[in-house]
DNA sequence: CGGACAAGCTGA
DNA sequence: CAGCTTGTCCGG
């Protein structure tokens, strides 16, 4: 008879973040580290992970069950480390890396194949890190060279591009070139050690045994980290996944972040060449009576109108509801805060920015007058004041819409840029929305909301990809730069601004809330530094992430009490 | 998290 | 002092 075995299990209660031991009946003997198992706990039964071997000692209960496969015993680490490089429970990243329904049998990898065809001789090698590439450079490329520089039986090359349908798409024509892929929604298969993997950002969690390396889509996209708490980054859990596989990754960005270009990065070939043709419509100078489109944006839609794309005309409108702009209604220059440039709002008579640096009575810093008006519509308004410009009926598109209408102009939010794949001509209606946007990262984003439009309206070096800007801030750099489409200003910009303010890489910083924050955030005291205010939330500073999840972890966090790292 | 149990509060 | 609420502790 074999020596008795005892297993430590992380159950469901995320509350509990701890671990407890049990022992190992006879009849569960094949139990693994990662497994899913159920326990009785507290006398409740409850679903857990088995995470690691422990010691047989005396009281201990025995694994009620074996529930299912889970992680694979090699991503037990990973999915420690995020849980404290989030300060998170380690039940939330189990549950991340762990299938939605329960799984208790696996297929069998395929085999790796013989690369075949000119394709794979004719692909440079690339080397790892972070690429800088131009919106319409296509990824297929860099994971096909990837692939073939890193694959070996048993190790799987894990795919993250911001959305799933991208994934779906890559994930198609890889097939079509031999590769055996897993998807999302394929549990088993990355679990079994398929040869790749591609997925959106839960693909970072791809339960796969080894990591033979990784290739991240668009890596300073937003949709890259978890919306909701723990806030992870697909980028980060990769860098160090692989950093432990001692495997190699590969990031693309169409304008690297301060925090990836201190990664240091490379520039592939020719950017400018795959960013559209922007063209700039300023409308300070416009006349009032000008409808949603003005000038050039409306001569644009007629040459598109009568052109054969399917699509003719797609008109971004910055996302409902929140936010609206300040403009004097005699010179039409906007309200915008003057210590820090954002868009004012007013609020009981009061024009102030979101971080008040001024509080100010109503008048026009331009021309001193008390008449406003508010730049502001919604998707619809937007959509029957185009009807009538372009005299064709126009659809709208939103992240609700369940199916693209059929006209041949269409009206949406940013998720348009994510259903249409193909336009002649992008209008972003109101630029200084996304330009004046009260975020840090308002800037970047504004750049990357054209280079996504771009996507769709294909590069100027093919001589096509117009996206039209429509703006009061003609003279900004980054409005200028994108007409160059040259951003090197733009990056040093981004980089000194982000030293200036103690951003990544240069800082990190978490917010606290809840009953309790203000002691909490007072009681972690050196090195970190305590700003803000029960409404707004604490905000806790220290030199990097390391220093910050270090000094947190010291002290208990008294319950209610969330933390966001940002 | 959720059960167990203790201490505190209330009203007849 | 029963009956209820609120708080604290703890799980293998």
């Amino acid at each position: 008879m074999d020596a008795p075995r005892a297993v430590r299990v992380v159950t469901e209660v995320a509350a509990v973040d701890r671990p407890f031991d049990y022992l190992v009946p006879e009849g569960l003997a094949k139990t693994g580290v990662g497994d899913r198992v159920r326990v009785d706990f507290n006398n409740r039964s409850v679903r857990g992970w088995v995470v690691s071997d422990a010691h047989v000692s005396e009281n201990l209960k025995s694994l009620g069950k074996w529930l299912g496969y889970g992680p694979p015993a090699s991503m037990m680490d990973i999915l420690l480390w995020s849980s404290e490089r989030w300060l998170a429970p380690l039940a939330r990243f189990l549950v991340a890396a762990s299938p939605r329904q329960l799984v208790t049998s696996l297929p069998t990898a395929p085999a790796l194949r013989a690369l075949e065809g000119d394709q794979w001789q004719r692909l440079s090698d690339q080397a790892p890190g972070v690429i800088q590439v131009s919106p319409n450079t296509d990824p297929l490329d860099l994971v096909l060279a990837a692939y073939r520089a890193t694959r070996a039986d048993g190790a799987s090359l894990i795919v993250v591009t911001p959305t799933e349908a991208w994934s779906r798409r890559l994930r198609g024509r890889l097939e079509q070139r031999g590769c055996a892929t897993a998807g999302a929604d394929e549990w088993e298969r990355a679990r079994a050690g398929w040869p790749i993997v591609v997925g959106a950002r839960g693909a970072a969690f791809a339960p796969v045994p080894r990591v033979a390396g990784a290739v991240i889509v668009d890596a300073d996209d937003e949709s890259l980290r978890s919306p909701a708490q723990p806030t992870w980054h697909a980028l980060d859990v990769l860098e160090e996944r692989c950093r432990r596989a001692s495997a190699p990754w590969w990031a693309t960005t169409m304008l690297p972040s301060p925090r990836l270009m201190a990664k240091g990065y490379r520039v592939d070939g020719d950017i400018r060449g795959g960013w559209p043709r922007v063209t700039v419509i300023d409308r300070r100078g416009g006349d009032p009576h000008d409808g949603l489109l003005a000038g050039e944006a409306l001569s644009a839609a007629h040459r598109a109108l009568s052109g054969d794309e399917a699509v003719a005309v797609v008109v971004l409108h910055h996302r409902l509801g929140r936010g609206r702009l300040l403009a004097c209604a005699a010179c039409h220059e906007l309200y915008r805060c003057a210590v820090c440039g954002q868009a004012e709002q007013e609020v009981d008579d009061v024009v102030s920015c979101a971080s008040e640096h001024e509080r100010r009575r109503r008048f026009c810093r331009a021309c001193g007058s008390t008449r406003v008006k508010l730049l502001r519509q919604g998707v619809s308004t937007v959509r029957r004041d185009l009807e009538a410009q372009l005299s064709q009926s126009v659809g709208e598109v939103t992240a609700s819409t369940e199916t693209l209408p059929s006209t041949r102009v269409v009206v949406g939010t940013e998720a348009v840029l994510q259903r249409v794949r193909r336009a002649s001509v992008v209008i972003i209606d109101d630029f200084d929305q996304y330009l004046l946007a009260p975020r840090e990262t308002a800037r970047r984003q504004a750049v990357d909301v054209v280079g996504r439009a771009g996507r769709l309206v294909g590069s100027r070096r093919a001589g096509r990809g117009d996206v039209i800007v429509q703006t009061r801030r003609g003279d900004d750099l980054v409005v200028r730069s994108l007409v160059d489409a040259s951003f090197d200003r733009l990056l040093d910009d981004e980089f000194e601004t982000a030293r200036a303010l103690r951003l990544a890489p240069f800082g990190a910083r978490a917010t606290i809330r809840g009953a309790g924050a203000q002691s909490y955030a007072a009681s972690l005291g050196d090195p970190l530094t305590v700003s803000g205010d029960e409404v707004h939330g604490f905000v806790v500073r220290a030199r990097d992430v390391n220093q910050l999840v270090d000094a947190m972890r010291t002290v208990a966090k008294p319950p209610h009490v969330r933390v966001a790292l940002d």
